[in-house]
DNA sequence: AAAACGAAGGAAAACGTTTTCCCAAATCGG
DNA sequence: CCGATTTGGGAAAACGTTTTCCTTCGTTTT
């Protein structure tokens, strides 16, 4: 007689067991106000209880033509801070009752499109772009209602967006004053492609603050490969380095993981002793596995709530500065 | 006039502009054959198009009474392999249409338990445990029609489910084998609780491939420490084997988390030559960071399209079986 | 005592699809 | 050339919500 199948169950079940209308019941759901007695509430919630009732979001989605998926557009998942900032976001999004949608852009125009495209048609609450990349749907989305926000990267296509991150630009500028302060005078920076503006700011901060100390790193120790991911790029550029017969005294990456490319190289080379290093980003496994990479900590446990305030507030060009630190490990000097 | 908001269009704007019915534009969208003639299907593509119409999910999943949307609840995001694992997973289910929603159970039950919760809110069209931990929802989804794969642990509740993964025992035992042939005779190993199938059966696989040579691994040196992640897991048990005087010629870890956490023990401790180790699971990363580190390679790349099978098949017992290879990394002694 | 108001709650519309019935016209089999 | 089948397409129901109007009381204000 009943509905009694594996199917969960709709409002109206609930509405009947309580005696009620639907409207009533959605009412107490959202905590209408003055919509229902303490008594009416109570047997609603009782129902609901029994039933185990919960709100379907395509009908709630449908009516209210919204909701409630954020998508989460990384460029690189394989970047363990990057990893880090989604993990962070996820939990601050969920606890504000909204569901992480997260994918893989691989820092591809056409992929970052195609997701941008199916996450409208999902009415995305929101979209976060964890390390945007210019592309046509981005530039066709600037006059849209779904906010965006752009994490570590800002807003590509030249229009300002809403933006979360470090200072970049100061953050190179303390490299620079470290590596002075520590006494490395022959230090080399590889950095990545200058297309997007945290690895630019970064770059123009490093250059600045050693300039202004009167110790300019020479053009030659400044390496840019334009080779794959950062990974082979540090790997690429400090080969460069080892070929050209040079041999500096600190190697600066604009990421950790153009670091941890560069030392490959010197380990490949068979070098015993390895230039010092210093990255950015700083992820959680560092502390394990890169005992001995200094790095910029871009606090990613922070992310999440920025990014939840970001989405929340009406301002399509808030900015939000997170602080960053050096983390400086030991060198262990192999004998 | 007409509805010209900064709204996208709904299938009433496409019928209207190609003068069908939204009916017509239905099934021409999904494809019903016999239904439209050459011409017909011609200009409800061309309305499609001029109005870049897209399917709004929440009306089709209201009327299908399912989504779009895979749950992937990922049992620890902070291990990169785990990372790998679902990015595969997230380009597999796109290439199907489908939309992988991410969440980090940080191996808790009731964090699992409330994904579970709200993802069948969601009406997710699967769930996919990518290391799933016993708990009270799990247990009762067990009649549920949403299919439910279980990825590298097997289903904690002792019945039966889809399962996809290597094959631990056996990986084990090439472990155990692989030590024999390379002439290690004081491996130590370290593992985490056997409460997940896959730590269980790697440990049987190790002591049974030990016993089977005739060597077996001494009670003292097989430790399983129960507290917090792998990391520190590992730590603490090298510190444990290093405080008893012990010096393993080979540590195995029945995760590489565990042997990186293993190593800072050493290393900690101020010892320049570390015993020589072995982990499972070679995250993509360890070619870079952990080059020292030999590992049970699991194909990740392959899980996406396993995890497609596995939800697309009606069979909720199917096992895929992944192949496994132990990548064996150089040691670079130190003098 | 009348007027005004707030509280409690129901009926029904609307959201954008898919899909089941229909029906008309065209094609086919004999 | 007639009945049967196929092809092409429309009308409308249904999916599960939220929310806008109403209506009915009971209470407060004049």
């Amino acid at each position: 007689m009943t509905k009694r199948t594996a199917q969960s169950s709709s409002i109206k079940d609930v509405a009947a067991l309580a005696g009620v209308s639907i409207a009533t019941v959605s009412r107490v759901v959202n905590g209408v106000a003055n919509k229902a007695s303490a008594e009416t509430v109570e047997r609603v919630r009782k129902a609901i209880a029994t039933l185990e009732y919960r709100t379907t979001s395509a009908g709630r989605d449908l009516r209210q033509r919204t909701s409630r998926l954020v998508a989460v557009l990384a460029a690189n998942l394989a970047n363990p801070a990057m990893a880090a900032i989604a993990a962070s976001a996820e939990t601050a999004l969920r606890g504000r009752g909204l569901v992480m949608v997260l994918c893989d852009t691989h820092d591809q125009p056409e992929l970052q499109d195609e997701y941008l495209r199916e996450m409208l048609a999902q009415q995305a609450r929101a979209i976060v772009l964890l390390g945007a990349v210019e592309s046509p749907t981005l530039r066709r989305l600037q006059n849209s209602t779904t906010p965006i926000v752009f994490v570590n990267r800002r807003n590509p296509t030249g229009h300002v967006g809403s933006f979360i991150g470090i200072d970049n630009r100061r953050a190179g500028e303390d490299v620079a004053q470290w590596a002075i302060g520590r006494g490395f005078h022959k230090a080399a920076l590889i950095h990545a492609p200058t297309t997007s503006s945290a690895t630019r700011e970064r770059v123009v901060g490093i250059l600045a603050g050693f300039a202004a100390a009167g110790a300019p790193i020479p053009d030659h120790f400044v390496l840019s490969p334009n080779a794959g991911d950062h990974l082979n790029l540090g790997l690429q550029a400090a080969q460069q380095l080892i070929d050209m017969g040079q041999a500096p005294d600190l190697v600066i990456g604009t990421s950790d993981l153009i670091a941890f490319g560069a030392a490959r190289a010197w380990r490949e080379a068979g070098f015993l002793a390895l230039p010092r290093m210093i990255g950015f980003d700083d992820s959680p496994m560092n502390e394990w596995l890169a005992s001995e990479l200094s790095s910029v900590r871009i606090p990613y446990d922070a992310f999440g709530a920025a990014i939840v305030e970001a989405i929340s507030t009406a301002d399509a060009t808030s900015q939000i500065v997170l602080h960053h630190r050096i983390v400086e490990r030991p060198w262990q000097q192999r004998i």
